[in-house]
DNA sequence: GCAAAAGTGTTCGCACTACACCCATGA
DNA sequence: TCATGGGTGTAGTGCGAACACTTTTGC
């Protein structure tokens, strides 16, 4: 949601005398079920916007930049402000500043995107403006909010071909299973469950626990736990590629 | 450059009430022979700054952001504003939003960075306020401009061991060895030239030419021409990560 | 002819794939 | 005991690393 809206009936002329505006908005991400078949999908919240310019359109949450927080925290408190949650992945996408993103003003938005852990996710709140879509398959948003989401798509799955990110999805404690599972998700195809085993136990920050997930119809699987940092702070991050100076990436 | 000077002596009140300003900045790599060895090397331009604060210091080439520009063409409008050169790449490297990295105002900087060819470098413009530093081991600069680099640095190398990236440091025509050469001065180590050219044979956009390069001491090498699109003008771009949706890198 | 770079061929190891197979459990 | 997902073994495959080798030029 851009605050366009403190911009007092821009005329040309004024408008070409004005800074441009900043703000930050984000694109959250979380995993809940499918409601055909149950299995987990990529969901994100959006918000309803309730004035012009695209009054009744949903909308990227978001807001101006407020003085007293850095990029990051802004974006982290505008995700705690609609969703009520906090991040367990926070990281900056883009700053988009083509000249007519928004009619009234000019508006320069920095751009974050953020992973929430299911478990938190399904206490997310909703209301009347605030509510949850399918991440793919998006009806037409405000401002360019459509190319927004699809490049955090792109981004998220990009990610995911490298980096430890899957995680972040997921709870505390998470079988196997549960990971392959988001991989399939986010990348829409499916994993060899032997190879993809395989390859978890060779990567670094994956511990097995001593618990079982029981409770399933079948031979209950060992619960496993991520050790690695808990989010990355800084720039870009490979996936490709993209990420911190001296933090190359880990597979898968 | 951060144009903090058109701040007009803020006071705390004044600082706190007062909108972030917007600046861009650009960090532009270019090839250069090492006055040592001759070899080609990685060099950029900075602009060393005439007033408070850092005043002496360099700092990376930089503005406000202009009306009647997009970000893109604001970074290169000061590419051109200080090197007289046109980037034969050009990227969004990170917007940069710290609290306090300008002492008098906040100051958000849009930061890209671009490759410039090495056939044109040579004609770019010094002075005495302008000149060109070796990109590695660089001397103390201005506000966060040390970590900037190394950022953009760590970018460009990681986008080199991807993407079709190298071809925008050389001129039209190439040969083999020079790209090897571009490879080991960015990365940083030797390339098996065997293995480098069978390589190179696989990727697309890169066709052979009917000549040869003449003059050196030995067998004259075949001449290739690079037929890929001119510049990624979107987010990104893998390496790893990172580059537009539907634009998947290819190797080497 | 000799030195040195251009350019080719061949082998090795590794990581990923595919798929067959055993194991443990709930119903 | 049977169906199902958890978990292991193993052979095939493609790609990059390493390096020996041939070719072509300048001196």
């Amino acid at each position: 949601m851009e605050r366009t809206e403190f911009v007092s009936a821009a005329n040309i002329s004024e408008r070409l005398a004005q800074p441009p505006a900043l703000a930050i908005s984000t694109v959250i991400f979380a995993l809940r079920p499918s409601e055909k078949t149950g299995r987990p999908t990529l969901w994100l919240p959006l918000v309803r916007r309730i004035r012009e310019p695209f009054k009744g359109l949903w909308a990227l949450p978001g807001g101006p930049l407020t003085q007293a927080d850095s990029l990051q925290d802004a974006a982290a408190r505008n995700l705690r402000d609609t969703t009520g949650l906090a991040p367990s992945y926070l990281e900056q996408l883009y700053a988009f500043g083509g000249l007519h993103r928004s009619p009234s003003q000019r508006v320069v938005s920095i751009v974050y995107w953020a992973l929430v852990q299911s478990t938190e996710a399904e206490l997310a709140q909703e209301s009347e403006n605030v509510q949850w879509f399918r991440a793919d398959g998006l009806q037409e948003l405000a401002f360019d909010h459509n190319e927004i989401v699809n490049y955090a798509l792109w981004r998220l799955r990009n990610k995911m071909e490298y980096g430890s990110i899957a995680y972040h999805l997921l709870g505390e404690k998470f079988t196997l299973a549960q990971v392959r599972e988001v991989y399939e998700a986010v990348l829409n195809r499916k994993v060899d469950p032997a190879n993809f085993r395989r390859q978890l136990k060779q990567t670094p920050y994956i511990e097995p626990t001593d618990e079982f997930l029981q409770g399933g119809k079948h031979r209950p699987p060992r619960l496993y736990r991520y050790t690695g940092e808990d989010a990355h702070t800084w720039p870009g991050g490979k996936a490709g590629d993209i990420g911190p100076p001296g933090h190359p990436p880990s597979r898968p």
